[in-house]
RNA sequence: GGCCACGUGGCGGAGUGGUUACGCAACGGUCUGCAAAACCGUGUACCCCGGUUCAAUUCCGGGCGUGGCCUCCA
């Protein structure tokens, strides 16, 4: 068997994947700051480390991978929310985070070994800002902590971007406590209306990127595996884990390998509420199978951009449908070796879809589909009938049709078709009896 | 303005310094009461302009286009 290589945005390149430990791989992955519905575009990095998570757990033994994919349940956005409709943040936080598990379920992601919440680790984050205070990495100013970027002397290196750089380029009024124009905040004040915490600092909340470098050394340690999440992390929240944990550590590495998906886009526009194209989990498991998003997400390669389209959403549930036909019934096997040796290849997926396609064996194909989270044959007639019709009356117009058909009643029988039709239901026959199928 | 990605046949989408990707759709055929499904067959692409090379879609430079990011807050 090949090995695995992985593209690192730290060195740009492909690099064959050393773990630290093979007994004990660690992989934390940026998760949902739950204050609304998660968008598909969400769904992108969930769907792309929960393959490497099999993929890992394949190469190294279910027992010796851990995943960590946090919640963010602190946040601005949320505050704002919860303010907005008179709720708790907790309240909020927690239903979003239900719907959001509901959603990824159906997208066939595992759940990851651990998926820390920020506000359960406030006490953790509390006690790094201390360790870089006292590391002369951060100070506090005006009931605020920031981390001094020039405490780091590598700061920029994930982004590739000199401080220099990013300071002309900046857009924004600089607070005046700061002492560089990119100190970033750990820590800021709350007043009586927002959520706080007691601090040595008063009270008040932590900044967006602490939280994850906190849960990372809590649940992987100072120096794990693979850091991954959406390319729009890389700057400033990966910069800023970077230097943050390093600093903390004294300067032993975060990650060893730091992965991100491409960018998403629908029907060629960049989704946003403005454009009324912003496609949430939850309204898209209204119109298709989750196996089928999860298909149309894995036939580009993650680092690609992907336009996210009806049409290519037609093609996937035709794909698929079709792979799933052919291994439905078989015994599986074990994974065909072109599939992982694409998989290997820094996650090919569309390359191990292609050779989906050319794998003759179907227990092989079954058990590749199954690798790949596709566990089922439930992408068709995934109960999604028509208003008013059920399956019980389909089946009996059927087996009439079935029954005309074989007393060479035709025009019966293809009146009945042409009426199934009319509901959506396309006919197959076959020398076993008449299957039939919902159409799109 | 700065930094960074991407641009392949009707569509989706890998890959490669010189040989068929693959799939979807389409078209032709087999099969079928008619269909559908399935199966067989057909198609020859790499944004533009230079450069390097015996040879570039594939390496280098420039251009154009699309997208992402550019401290807290937004």
């Amino acid at each position: 068997m090949r090995e695995l290589v992985l593209y690192d945005t730290m060195t740009k390149a492909k690099r064959a994947f050393v773990p630290i430990d093979a007994k004990k791989i660690r992989m934390y992955v940026c998760g949902p700051t739950v204050y609304d519905f998660a968008h598909i575009g969400n769904a992108r990095p969930i769907i792309v480390f929960d393959v490497l998570f099999r993929l890992l757990r394949h190469l190294y033994g279910e027992a010796h991978v851990t995943y960590v994919r946090n919640i963010t349940d602190i946040d601005d956005k949320i505050n704002a929310r919860a303010a907005e409709r008179g709720v708790s943040i907790r309240t909020l936080t927690e239903e979003t985070a239900k719907q959001f598990h509901a959603d990824i379920a159906a997208l066939g992601v595992l759940p990851p070994t651990h998926e820390p919440r920020a506000t359960d680790h406030i006490a953790e984050m509390i006690a790094m800002i201390e360790r870089l205070i006292r590391a002369n990495a951060a100070y506090a100013a005006e009931g605020h902590v920031l981390f001094n970027v020039e405490a780091k002397a590598d700061y920029g290196r994930l982004a590739r971007r000199s401080l220099d750089e990013m300071i002309a380029g900046a857009r924004v009024d600089v607070a005046p406590f700061k002492r560089n124009p990119m100190d970033f905040v750990l820590w800021k004040p709350s007043d009586d209306k927002t959520p706080g915490w007691e601090s040595p600092w008063g009270r008040g909340r932590p900044g967006w990127h602490i939280e994850c470098s906190a849960m990372g050394e809590a649940l992987l340690g100072e120096t794990f595996d693979i850091h991954g999440g959406g390319i729009d992390l890389v700057f400033p929240h990966h910069e800023n884990e970077i230097a943050q944990s390093e600093c903390a550590h004294g300067g032993a590495p975060l990650a060893n390998y730091w992965m991100h998906n491409g960018f998403l886009q629908v029907e060629g526009q960049k989704m946003s509420k403005s454009l009324g194209n912003f496609v949430t989990i939850h309204d898209a498991l209204k119109d298709w199978p989750g196996e089928v998003l999860r298909f149309n997400m894995l036939r580009s390669h993650y680092r690609q951009p992907i336009d996210w389209t009806e049409r290519g959403l037609k093609e996937s549930e035709t794909i698929l449908g079709r792979l799933e036909d052919r291994a439905s019934g078989a015994e599986k096997a074990s994974v065909a070796a072109p599939v992982l040796d694409a998989l290997l290849d820094d996650m090919n997926t569309p390359q191990a879809i292609a050779e989906l396609h050319q794998e003759k064996d179907e227990g092989a194909l079954a058990a590749s589909l199954a690798f790949l989270g596709f566990a089922s044959d439930k992408t068709k007639n995934d109960k999604r009938l028509p208003a008013g019709t059920d399956e019980a009356a389909i089946e009996a117009m059927v087996a009439a049709r079935f029954a005309a058909r074989k007393a060479k009643d035709f025009k019966e029988a293809d009146r009945l078709r042409a009426e199934l039709e009319a509901m959506g239901v396309i006919l197959k026959d076959g020398p076993e009896g008449t299957t039939w199928e919902l159409k799109r």
